[in-house]
DNA sequence: CTCTTTGCAAAGAGTTTGCAGGGTG
DNA sequence: CACCCTGCAAACTCTTTGCAAAGAG
């Protein structure tokens, strides 16, 4: 489609995507570079997060608090976000693509994508504030 | 929590949500209502969406090109979103609740909801647009 | 009468986009 | 040298919020 040529900025996005395990969004990935690229702008980001999405390269796991978040992990697997802090993890799914078929039947359609997600309390905030449980 | 007082706009609403099947946004449902209510604003849908929300009689099932999609059918139920045309459908999962416990275990959080949901193109657009399939 | 709900419109938040200048091949 | 990428800031979209008036109990 569109000629993709080198760029130290979008090299170091991915590689900050790919260095961390928290599922950024945006704005995580943009503070955490703008240390080593102080004249990155926000949008950049963006458009690069959108790009690795459009070339399969990253993943977008979901809206947690009004953020995209993004994953370069794009092998199928399951998350779980707390809706106490926000961190997403990784959880060792159980193979959800033999549901696929499943899914077509009953619809009719024809299955691209899937996405299974845990939402609850993660470890750390139960820790602090365990009675809520 | 709120004491809370009966309306026509928010019977309405609820009404509309639990009639249609088809995951409506607060826009869809403003618009549907707009009809019987011409005094109805978006802020009221957007509202009350949110207290259906808080007291359980609805559930936010996902965000669909930018727009949060709602469901009054809160028993847990897998969904397939059409990526074409932005259709929501009901898909009779599998128990997914036996997965909480094994969550809980690998993460050492608290799993209090899941989803579920595979994205694809639906039978009606498989049959407009059978090629790119 | 008191408290909740609503309309309207402005405010917010996150994301996208246009343009001119800098980087890459 | 041609074309892609970037910064900046304005534009956009969806959603939330404040306030005075209307509705419910």
């Amino acid at each position: 489609m569109e000629a993709r040529k080198f760029s130290k900025k979008r090299a170091a996005i991915l590689e900050a995507l790919r260095a961390t395990d928290e599922h950024p969004s945006a704005e995580m990935l943009y503070a955490g570079l703008k240390g080593r690229f102080p004249d990155l702008s926000l949008g950049t980001v963006y458009r690069n997060l959108a790009m690795f999405v459009a070339d399969g390269d990253a993943v977008i796991v979901g809206n947690v608090a009004g953020q995209e978040r993004y994953d370069a992990h794009t092998a199928p697997h399951a998350h779980f976000i707390c809706s106490c802090c926000g961190a997403v993890l990784d959880v060792c799914s159980p193979s959800l693509s033999g549901l696929d078929r499943q899914v077509e039947l009953e619809t009719g359609g024809r299955v691209t994508a899937r996405s299974l997600s845990f939402t609850g309390k993660c470890a750390r905030c139960l820790g602090t504030d365990g009675r809520t449980a």
